[in-house]
RNA sequence: GCUGCUGUAGCUCAGUGGUAGAGCGCGUCCUUGGUAAGGACGAGGUCAUGGGUUCAACCCCCAUCAGCAGCUCCA
């Protein structure tokens, strides 16, 4: 037998018979054999222990400086927690799942339990000295291949009926004869690995919630308790993990949202219905007036509706009854003589009404495009468990357009929506973001229309994003009932993703209302319809705002824009007119005449992100200028008053392109 | 909706089976100060709500409501 090692360097080892990374490690040197924890061959991450045998092969060491490292360290903590939680709570407790997680931004991995009691938070602690005992134990963990039928014995005789069924299905739909077991003292799993050579490799680590989970994540199996953790090589890294998961929490909407006073929400109004504060407003109405600026420039008509419905209407276009439990109740008013109930709901689109517009006249092809958008509130009644500040709301705001165009021009359009998105994303900075285009799922029942109709439509969007060149994923069952969608997803604070901008296409709402156009030919034809909305939601996309900017607005979004503040009260006279010289050129402008030392007042200012602070004492006041202070920056210079308004304002007028005051 | 945790002053949080405390904020007064906290005094709480246990509950138990983390859902 010949067994031929290339290593990453170049050079290559021959061994005549079948060899372990680990040897191959210790035969280059005793320090790699000792710092070894996992190899990589051809490319595949493997166990220190795999048998290499006759052939060639790429072999990479991987230690405690390879990024996969971390993947195997995390996936062998979470089997140290199973290990804990067996000799805790013995057998009864049954372990599931345990998977490191890739790029999530709080967690390094978790385990699933079925447990007979529940387990608090202040058990953790508890089962964390369990783990510190195994690792301090040094186990060595040892990977077996066993036939299915002995795998499946072994774990029904430790009573693991959850590792029984996985094995079952793994057999049955992978067709698999043998699995991968792995052992550690007396703990046995079921698992691909690969993992550390032995519990002792274990560093730090920290388990940092428990929460429930639904066993294969489906809400009508068994609800399982899911301990999650993270764990590194060494101590810094994990406290500069939780350092930034700190400074992350500092940047939540809902707590800047309270320190800049920008929204509440009020138990008496109701959960998901969230007050916007006179600042709070003041970005949402920039926001608004800047778009519809935009839209407007681009041929759209903005149109009212008001905010609730007849049933009937949303019985026509398939949002009642068939979403019924994801609204409010609606307004009963009576029945009618075919028994049918009759009354109103709350829009939970506004779709519906802008089709009555479409519809109020005949249309020509001569009017097509036409596009009708409208600031309309929409209410969902969102399960109780989904609410969170502003990013999961029950009424909110949706900038919302329906686009009613032929086919002809369906592409362009889209290409134009695009193009929309992309600038109020690029405006505001946020340019981490992926772009999903939602497709049809399995289930049928839960579109509506004909296939033929998908088809045109999942191959329109296929044409926009490839002719645009964008990048995007395609995932199946995230279409809208009408029809597919490209969604824009950022991240929050916490890494949870959100969908911003949509862009849908819609040729069956059209068919429902039987919507139609003369064409140039005088036959009569049926619309396309796009519904799409740039910020999504003015609730979520505002809440992202807040966390992306950290509450640091831009000077043309911020809600204060600047705050002059006396040295003394002696100046208070020259503080107000500096004051009101920048209130009539249309800048926010807070006047603080508190007795405060300046020292205080720039603290306070700086507190609530205010971008420019304006100081006035005696030299300002002699020369009629301002000292002005810079958000982030500090001291900029004094500059006559004059100057610094017209610069302020062209600040604000290029929305955030042109700073005022920067030294060049 | 499900699992777990949490709910004390406007905010952030201490605290005890014997009817409550700090810091910040707020008010008044003193100070008139030059680039991130000057000083003094004061007001402010049915300890989420409703039941129960107890001589006695903010504290223990149950329920409800709300928030947080996660799961599920999201037209």
């Amino acid at each position: 037998m010949t067994v031929l090692i290339e290593l990453p360097d170049g050079s290559s080892l021959k061994y005549h018979k079948a060899v372990t990374p680990a040897c191959v490690a210790a035969d280059i040197s005793p320090r790699l054999a000792q710092a070894a924890l996992a190899a990589e061959v051809d490319g595949q991450p493997t166990d220190l222990t795999a048998e290499l045998t006759q052939g060639s092969h790429r072999l990479r060491i991987l230690t405690d400086r390879d990024e996969q490292s971390l993947q195997v360290l995390r996936h062998t903590v979470a089997h140290v927690l199973a290990q804990a939680m067996r000799r805790l709570y013995g057998r009864e407790v049954q372990y599931t799942i345990g998977p490191p997680l890739t790029d999530d931004f709080q967690y390094g991995f978790y385990y699933d339990f079925d447990l007979p009691k529940p387990l608090g938070a202040e058990d953790l602690e508890k089962v964390e000295q369990e783990m510190r005992k195994i690792v301090a134990e040094d186990i060595p963990i040892r990977r077996t291949e066993l036939p299915v039928e002995q795998a499946r014995k072994r774990f029904a005789e430790l009573g693991q009926q959850y590792k029984v069924e996985m094995i079952d299905d793994r057999a049955r739909q992978e067709g698999l004869s043998t699995v991968s077991l792995y052992e550690q003292g007396d703990f046995l799993d079921l698992c691909r690995g690969p993992h550390l050579p032995s519990t002792g490799k274990v560093k730090v680590f920290k388990l940092l919630s428990v929460a429930g989970a639904y066993w294969r994540g489906d809400e009508a199996r068994q609800m399982l308790t899911r301990v999650y953790g993270v764990a590194f090589f060494d101590k810094k890294q994990l406290d500069e993990h939780l350092q930034r998961i700190e400074e992350a929490r500092k940047r939540d909407h809902r707590v800047l949202g309270r320190q800049l006073g920008l929204f509440l929400l009020s138990d008496e109004v109701g959960p998901g219905l969230p007050l916007w504060l006179p600042r709070g407003a003041i970005v949402r109405h920039e926001l608004e007036s800047w778009l519809r600026g935009e839209l407007v420039k681009r041929g759209y008509q903005m149109v009212v509706t008001p905010h609730i419905g007849k049933l009937g209407l949303y019985r026509t276009s398939g949002h009642y009854p068939y979403y019924k439990e994801s609204q409010f109740p609606p307004i009963l008013t009576g029945t009618s003589a075919e028994g049918q109930e009759q009354g109103y709901l709350l829009k939970p689109m506004n779709c519906p009404h802008h089709v009555q517009i479409y519809k109020s006249t005949q249309r020509s092809y001569r009017e097509l495009p036409l596009r009708l958008a409208e600031f309309g509130t929409v209410y969902r009644f969102e399960q109780s468990g989904e609410l969170t500040g502003l990013t999961r709301v029950r009424g909110y705001c949706c900038d919302d357009a329906h686009i009613f165009c032929t086919p002809q021009q369906l592409e362009s359009e889209l290409e134009s929506c695009v193009g929309l998105v992309e600038l109020v994303l690029g405006t505001l900075e946020l340019r981490d973001y992926r772009v999903r285009i939602g497709l049809r799922g399995p289930d049928s029942s839960k579109y509506v229309g004909e296939p033929r109709n998908w088809d045109l439509a999942e191959a329109n969007i296929r044409s926009v994003v490839s002719a645009l060149g964008m990048n995007f994923t395609e995932e199946p069952d995230e279409a809208a009932f009408y029809g597919p969608k490209i969604d824009f997803i950022v991240k929050d604070c916490l890494g949870r993703e959100w969908q911003l901008g949509t862009i849908q296409v819609d040729y069956n709402i059209p068919e429902r209302f039987g919507l139609e156009y003369v064409g140039a030919d005088n036959a009569v034809h049926r619309p396309v319809m796009i519904h799409r909305a740039p910020f999504g939601s003015l609730e979520r996309f505002i809440g992202i705002l807040i966390e992306h900017f950290g509450g640091a607005f831009p000077l043309w979004l911020s809600p204060v824009q600047l705050a002059v503040l006396p040295v003394s009260e002696k100046f208070n006279d020259y503080a107000a007119e500096v004051a009101g010289s920048a209130g009539s050129a249309g800048l926010r402008v807070e006047n603080d005449d508190t007795p405060d030392k300046i020292a205080a007042k720039i603290r306070r200012w700086t507190l609530q992100k205010v971008p420019y602070l304006l100081i006035v004492g005696a030299r300002e006041a002699g020369a009629r200028s301002v000292s002005v202070r810079r958000r982030g920056v500090g001291e900029v210079g004094s500059f006559p008053l004059a100057e610094a308004v017209q610069a302020l304002r062209e600040e604000v007028n290029s929305r955030g392109a042109r700073a005022a005051f920067c030294k060049t």
